[in-house]
DNA sequence: CGGCAGCGCAC
DNA sequence: GTGCGC
DNA sequence: GCCG
């Protein structure tokens, strides 16, 4: 009965109110004696889940978010250790308890009619939860800034040990007043991620404390500790000091989830151990997750200068993981890696123009290895750190060695001397030409981009449409655009979306939004309701168009304008632009954000079964269903 | 040995 | 169906 | 290229 008389201080003020809720839950909780015992079922758990009912009821969540909360609440609660599944907990609730909570309608005790106070417990309890760690802090501060810098506020929730529905819907109908973003992600891959970024020099406490209590901690809880250490004022947004007040259940007797069981029983047998086998989870997915982090942690370091408070804030606080420590290694500190990254490159390029995209890829995770490298490799037993591990194997071992012994790499320079391979990149360069296209080009004798233009003087059949656009902007297309470009046309754009309809919106997705000091093109989302966004995205592109900005078209199609674009007096350079519905704005910015890279690790791994969650956003496979949920961005529009 | 993301447009 | 870029 |  103890969690009743939890939620009931926890909820109602008058004491009469709290007297009557006890009573009422103390009349459900004499029918749970009455009732036959099942199979695995026992009374306790029937207790439970009706007090799951009782808080899923005022809360208008589900039973699984329900199941955190009390646990948050009622952490001790010996009833609601059980050996019952949540599902079986679920499906109790479903056939034995909610019909009887509802005609009781308990709301009616809350003082405030909505049980606002409840509520807050779940917001409270989504910033109690560990961010994302495959959406990192800073990723999450970025998208945040843009929300901010867009004239809307909000704020980066993560959360976890709950799905995509519940996630979605509590956000949506309960908090949709503050929050613009949310990230999730589920807890074994959390802990699985938070291993792989795990720092040798600091592991994260919280995840080793949150492992042993078999509770995830929110990071903040160490900010204090942290700041302490750094002796760094405390820069605490005012919501992060409440989290104080959330109950972290004390050690023992704990309830085990069994999501919890299956962390424990994974995570805490590396973090203990010593021996190589320790690297085990790390090297899973290492590669990908290497490759991704060095995108991901730039943007911190790059804008830390610029914006100094906004990253400040306690939400990028406890750099605990290496996705938050600056990755640019490229100012000469290990001029062997860069070395060996830079041959490595060559060989991968030459891959590339091959049709070999996987050999291709296949160096390029090697690379990115490297890059993340804390170490340079300058002897024959460092490259052992390497192999160690997933992503090099025995030829780029081999490879990394002749590197290392010789400072050269054969192969490399044969690419480089081979006129054919010169030409095929250069070729491949022009926008709309690739490797097979410059393989004919050169097998008719055009070997540079020279001669292609004078071809094509001649005969202009020997290029399509978007290659002859791309042929005659090569230059300016190969340039890299200023940040500063990007903001320009960014204005624009949302000054002609503006014009066209004030609802609509633009977002700038992309190298932009990672942070990156110059862009290869222009990604921008228009978002808007898909209804204003059929006439709104078409006109925009004209408008754009009879203003002189965008001065050739490459594709036109549902909802996307790829094109090309030029102030006076700047190069041209390419912009792509998306019409995006609000309801798949998360997907969309996420996959638009990228990087690439970023993009396929997690295509791979999403269930391609999964059962639709909403039509719409389906077709951005940014997740799973509510048990596989691996990444759910959920936006809610201003 | 097969897999490595998967989509939509142009041709 | 292939090539290409996203 | 690497991995299972």
């Amino acid at each position: 009965m103890e969690i009743f008389h939890h939620l009931a201080s926890s909820l109602l003020d008058p004491s009469e109110n709290k007297a009557r809720f006890v009573d009422h839950c103390h009349a459900l909780h004499s029918r749970v004696l009455k009732l036959p015992s099942r199979s695995g079922v026992n009374n306790s758990h029937r207790f439970v889940a009706l007090a799951l009912c009782v808080c899923s009821h005022l809360c208008g969540a589900s039973i699984d978010s329900a199941f955190c909360v009390l646990q948050t609440m009622a952490p001790s609660d010996p009833s609601a250790e059980g050996a019952c599944s949540r599902e079986q907990l679920a499906q109790v609730c479903k056939t034995e308890w909610l019909p009887a909570v509802n005609e009781l309608n308990l709301k009616k005790f809350c003082n405030d009619g909505e049980g606002a106070k409840l509520r807050r417990l779940f917001h409270d309890y989504y910033i109690a939860f560990v961010p994302s760690i495959l959406f990192s802090h800073s990723r999450a501060a970025l998208l945040l800034d843009l929300v901010r810098e867009n004239g809307g506020e909000g704020k980066v929730f993560a959360a976890s040990e709950m799905g995509f529905r519940e996630a979605s819907t509590l956000i949506r109908e309960k908090t949709s007043p503050f929050c613009n973003a949310i990230v999730c992600a589920d807890v074994n891959l959390i802990c699985k991620y938070s291993t792989s970024y795990q720092l040798d020099a600091r592991p994260p406490k919280w995840l080793r404390d949150s492992l042993r209590d078999c509770r995830i901690k929110h990071p903040s809880l160490y900010v204090k500790k942290y700041e302490e250490k750094n002796c760094s004022p405390a820069k605490r947004k005012p919501h992060e000091a409440n989290i104080s007040c959330i109950h972290l259940p004390s050690p023992t007797k704990r309830p085990r989830s069994t999501v919890a069981k299956v962390l424990t029983a994974e995570m805490v047998k590396p973090a203990k151990d010593h021996n190589p086998s320790f690297r085990s989870p790390r090297e899973k997915e290492g590669a990908e997750a290497d490759e991704f982090r060095g995108q991901a942690s730039s943007p911190l370091s790059s804008r830390r200068g610029e914006r100094d408070s906004k990253l400040e804030q306690p939400s990028a606080k406890p750099l605990s993981w290496a996705c938050e420590i600056r990755t640019s290694f490229s100012g000469g500190d290990f001029p062997m890696n860069e070395k060996i990254c830079e041959l490595l490159g060559v060989v991968q390029e030459s891959c590339l123009m091959k049709k070999d995209q996987f050999r291709a890829t296949g160096y390029q995770r090697a690379i990115a290895r490297i890059r993340a490298l804390r170490q340079d490799i300058t002897t024959v037993d460092d490259v052992a750190v390497l192999t160690s591990g997933k992503g090099i194997g025995t030829k780029l071992e081999r490879k990394i060695i002749e590197i290392v012994k010789t400072g050269r790499l054969l192969q490399a320079e044969n690419v480089l001397e081979n006129a054919e391979g010169t030409a095929v990149r250069q070729l491949c360069n022009v926008w709309g030409i690739g490797p097979v296209k410059a393989l004919h080009l050169i097998a008719q004798g055009i070997k540079s981009v020279t001669q292609l233009r004078d071809a094509v003087r001649h005969d202009s059949q020997i290029l399509d449409r978007n290659q002859k656009i791309g042929l005659r902007h090569y230059e300016d297309l190969l340039l890299r655009i200023p940040r500063r470009h990007v903001a320009e046309l960014e204005k624009f754009v949302r000054m002609v979306v503006k014009s066209v309809d004030q609802s609509l919106d633009i977002t700038v997705a992309g190298s932009y939004l990672r942070g990156k000091k110059d862009c290869g093109d222009v990604d921008i989302l228009i978002c808007g309701s898909s209804e204003q966004l059929r006439f709104g995205f078409v006109k925009v592109v004209k408008e754009m168009r009879k203003k002189g900005v965008l001065t050739d078209d490459l594709t036109i199609g549902q909802g996307k304008y790829f094109g090309i674009f030029r102030f006076p007096g700047r190069p041209h350079a390419r912009v792509d632009l998306f019409a995006v519905p609000h309801e798949e704005y998360p997907f969309a910015l996420l996959t638009y954000t990228g990087s690439a890279i970023f993009n396929r690790y997690v295509n791979s791994k999403v269930d391609p079964n999964c059962e639709s969650v909403d039509g719409n956003c389906n077709r951005h496979p940014i997740f799973g269903d509510t048990n596989t949920c691996l990444l759910v961005a959920i936006y809610e529009g201003r």
